[in-house]
DNA sequence: TTTAGGG
DNA sequence: CCCTAAA
């Protein structure tokens, strides 16, 4: 603490100092908040000089950095930073130091806040810079420029003494006073993401310090790297070293006995990065050296370099209250909750050091729900899917009779049947009516149930093929896909009927209906593959769930749509171009969508390899389509548009339209 | 509700 | 195709 407040006492000594210089109040902006505890710390002389205030009152900073504390934090929720750091050019953040300094009094607070304002900038600029020379380095593609870039351009034309220049200011006092500010701010996650792997001596000597004199004020402490100097290798720790290490990592404890868990939280950590696949590791000067590594692609360079990012970016941030700019834009995917959301939970929280680096990718958490669901479906038999059914059931009939899977009805124990029919796509043909609550494909299920008893049914399957077919199509859905909404009792159904019958029944009549003719994906065949009445052979039938096969008119309004609203806007897309369609759901034509980006790459690259792997019954997308499709997501993942393309692709000259009659 | 992703 | 989490 006696540090602290000699830091203290040097910013009012320069005060002092400069005092005679005037004030532009002008660059005061709406962030700066007056701190009140400020007053206590100077005396106005009867000439209206400042003087520092005496070791008493000084005492009283140490309740200051309390108050930055939460003035910091406030700072950090209401965003303003942001708006600071990147929306106001700062020509000269020392010229703008300096001419601030507080004349009068009143002054006084200004001048705090006016020079905390000032770092912020001058950090802000510097993070910007250092960002920029990572996305140099990282890749030659010149970064996008903000406004701020620019306006760093413009004034700093060498990054590199920008850079050396944060180093050579940072370890100054102000990293002192400051980094306990910024410490309670960042909570363990950003920390982490900071800290880790710093290779710098002086990150360690300034961690060293902050953790020592911060520590008095601050639940957290600070990653103390200085343990882990020189070549550690963790394999020879015992638990408690690793937990030593571990701490000395992420500066904070942790019970976890797991040593293979501490290793790679360690390594993790380290390296910044959550791709340790090995046993075995080793540090040297806090970089992670795998000897046992599976993957040897330059690891190690990415690793050192990460670190060294890490440690400028740390060393920035600590002489800067809050940076939830520069974090963001870092790619460091700090989520802007993470850095609102300062309260510490601790332990597991290392867990986020996998997640928070997986990129832009949406990150989910684990679906519990839908693993309980398939293991107590298999380990439970029966009972599990009535369960399961029975979540799903709009009708919210508990009776376990209702929820009985509609092949009972044929089966041996007629009493537990379903005592309700539904009349069928105005068909004429009863079928029985389960929970309506899936979004299933019904016919399927009827159909295979037709197959099973076509006594029982009556009429039908002749029939159906030319009325129920049109009928399912184009109005059934509703009604129909209603009709058997769980999945696992589908299932059941079908495994059982299929060991009553014959397993290509429902195969036969899954395809009665298809108004079309249906073509097969490259890439998510098994499926669909076989939509054949001549050939009711394959395996695949009997797996098979409700599907609907795609046909090329589909895909192509798929494509189409995708190519006039973009990837993305699915359920655009469907209201448009599947207002019809009323079995495609937004999701199926995102599936559809990813199916056919894989088929159009797949067929790109090697088209020998799945040549071979379709089965000669179905049909292949037509090329310019698949093409189309490429270049549509080409074009979607930044590349320049192409100028309707399907007209100058085809193979055969004909644009995808006219292809398409082709397979019609 | 819609979208993105995993299964 | 299904399911779920996130937005």
């Amino acid at each position: 603490m006696e540090k602290l407040a000699e830091v203290e006492l040097n910013e009012e000594q320069r005060i002092d100092e400069s005092f005679d210089s005037n004030i532009s109040s002008s660059t005061s902006s709406p962030k700066q908040i007056a701190n009140p505890v400020v007053y206590k710390l100077v005396r106005v002389e009867g000439d209206g000089r400042l003087v520092p205030a005496t070791d008493d009152e000084v005492m009283e900073v140490e309740n200051m950095f309390e108050e930055k504390k939460v003035e910091a934090r406030s700072i950090a929720d209401t965003g303003q930073v942001e708006v600071h750091i990147s929306d106001e050019e700062s020509p000269s953040v020392e010229a703008k130091t300096e001419d601030s300094e507080g004349k009068s009094q009143g002054e006084d607070t200004k001048v705090d806040a006016e020079k905390l304002n000032a770092r912020l900038e001058y950090i802000g600029v510097m993070l910007q810079q250092v960002k920029q020379e990572e996305n140099l380095r990282l890749s030659k593609v010149p970064p996008k420029h903000s406004s701020t870039h620019k306006t760093v351009d413009g004034q700093c034309s060498d990054q590199r003494e920008n850079l050396s220049a944060v180093k050579e200011k940072l370890p100054t006092n102000h990293s002192l006073q400051e980094t306990s500010l910024l410490t309670p701010i960042l909570d363990d996650s950003s920390k982490k993401q900071l800290v880790s792997g710093g290779t710098c001596v002086k990150s360690t000597e300034d961690l060293a310090v902050s953790g020592s004199s911060a520590s008095a004020s601050c639940s957290s402490s600070m990653p103390d790297f200085s343990r882990i100097k020189g070549e550690i290798c963790l394999d020879n720790q015992t638990v408690r070293e690793l937990q030593e290490t571990f701490r000395a990592t992420f500066g904070r404890e942790t019970t976890v006995k797991d040593k293979l868990w501490l290793k790679r939280r360690i390594a993790m950590g380290l390296t910044n990065s959550c791709d340790i696949s090995t046993t075995t590791f080793i540090i040297k000067d806090n970089v992670l050296v795998r000897t046992i590594a599976k993957d040897t692609h330059s690891t190690m360079e990415s690793c050192k370099y990460t670190s060294q990012f890490n440690e400028v970016v740390y060393n920035s941030c600590k002489d800067l209250a809050t940076i939830p700019t520069v974090q963001i834009e870092n790619q460091q995917v700090l989520s802007y909750k993470r850095l609102r959301k300062p309260e510490a939970d601790n332990e597991c929280k290392s867990e986020d050091v996998c997640t928070e680096q997986s990129g832009s990718k949406r990150v989910r958490k684990p679906t519990r729900r839908y693993i309980e669901e398939l293991s107590e479906s298999d380990t439970k038999e029966c009972a599990g899917r009535c369960e399961s059914s029975a979540k799903h059931s709009v009708h919210g009939q508990s009776s376990p009779k209702s929820r009985i899977s509609p092949v009972c009805v044929f089966g041996t124990d007629e009493t537990a049947l379903i005592p309700r029919y539904d009349s069928f796509g105005g068909s004429g043909v009863q079928v029985p009516h389960v929970s309506r609550m899936r979004r299933g494909r019904p016919r399927e299920n009827f159909m295979s149930i037709m197959q099973c008893h076509p006594s029982g049914m009556g009429m039908a399957v002749g029939v159906e093929k030319n009325v129920l077919g049109v009928h399912i199509s184009e109005q059934d859905s509703e009604t129909g896909d209603r009709n058997c909404k769980d999945r696992a009792t589908l299932k059941h159904n079908q495994e059982q009927v299929v060991s009553k019958t014959e397993p290509e029944k429902e195969n036969v009549a899954k395809c009665i209906d298809e108004p079309e003719t249906v073509y097969f994906d490259n890439i998510d065949s098994g499926d669909n593959s076989e939509c054949n009445l001549t050939s009711p052979t394959s395996k695949y039938s009997v797996r098979r769930k409700h599907h609907r096969a795609w046909t090329l008119s589909e895909v192509i309004k798929l494509v189409e749509g995708v190519a006039k609203y973009g990837a993305g806007r699915w359920s655009e897309i469907k209201k448009v171009a599947f207002a019809s369609y009323t079995y495609r759901t937004s999701v199926d034509l995102k599936d559809k969508w990813r199916n056919l980006l894989r088929a159009s790459f797949a067929q790109g690259s090697n088209d020998k390899g799945m040549r071979n792997s379709r089965k000669h019954g179905s049909m292949p997308l037509p090329a310019p389509i698949l093409l189309r499709v490429r270049q549509l997501a080409e074009k979607h993942s930044g590349g320049t548009p192409v100028l309707s393309s399907s007209k100058f692709t085809g193979c055969s000259g004909r644009s995808v339209l006219e292809t398409r009659s082709g397979y019609l």
